[in-house]
DNA sequence: CTGGATATTTCATGTTGTCAAGTAAATGGG
DNA sequence: CCCATTTACTTGACAACATGAAATATCCAG
């Protein structure tokens, strides 16, 4: 039995959501293009640019293998927007920490990084608050 | 102008949406992997059991090159999922169409597409109606 | 019929991803 | 202290995905 009970309203949020997903990535790519970086590194760079973070951590955030965290800071530091230091406290660990211009780029990607904000302008404060909740309930159950 | 304005509440809607897209891109992978797919395989095996598609058109749904479907199709054909038949009303045209085994992956990755909708369990009727509808305005801003 | 546009493929290239193997350094039980 | 194990990172081999340029076949308008 494929489809029991299939709610109607639950499936055009289903198809609501992957609209929101598809957006989101043709968006994000677009504003990590425009500087050019690819999406990865562009999330790396974000990720940095709070912190400098070791190699094995980043490759936690994303979900992958530390040995493709490996190339990506690879190219972002022979695009000296980012700079592998050594761990005072470790010495088998690296931290990847942005450059000064690493920073920069960072900050201006984030600015160009509206895509949710100005969608969100047309709805009010309130729905905005009811849109919130309903989120972080559904990304807990 | 870096930030103007910025709404903590938008602030916090923009970062469960990227949370939203994170869980959507991991459980989608997930059951594509379930069933020996990438995520690009199933996408386009789910977009062909709905109607056989020209190459190019699939190409403008996943936004990206025609060269790039050719590859993805190139390994779905030889899996026996999806087959290549001429269009009948234009000899250049080329129509990927799923095979008797590609319909019935497609059918089971649909049944293990629950990510979305498991979650939304946790919601009231009326609650994802607004949901809804808030997603709705959100993306037509 | 010819010239330009369109659909697909091929090739070269780059990024992301995996896995297995290797090096270096930390750590804990004897 | 010493050795075995574990941990952090890199390397190398390989596959999928993505782009762009060039080749081929077909369509279509004039």
């Amino acid at each position: 039995m494929p489809s029991r009970r299939v709610d109607p309203v639950t499936v055009e949020v289903v198809e609501l959501i992957g609209d929101v997903v598809s957006r989101y990535h043709m968006e994000y790519e677009h504003a990590a293009a425009s500087h050019q970086l690819t999406g990865a590194q562009a999330k790396v760079l974000n990720l940095l640019s709070l912190e400098p973070t070791p190699m094995r951590r980043i490759a936690q955030k994303l979900r992958c293998e530390p040995s493709n965290v490996t190339g990506i800071i690879d190219r972002l530091e022979s695009r000296g927007l980012v700079e592998r230091r050594p761990d005072p406290a470790d010495r088998r660990v690296k931290l990847a920490a942005p450059t000064e211009e690493g920073l920069q780029t960072a900050e201006r990607l984030r600015e160009s990084l509206d895509f949710a904000r100005e969608p969100l302008a047309g709805l009010s404060a309130a729905e905005r608050a009811v849109l919130r909740d309903l989120l972080k309930r559904m990304l807990e159950g």
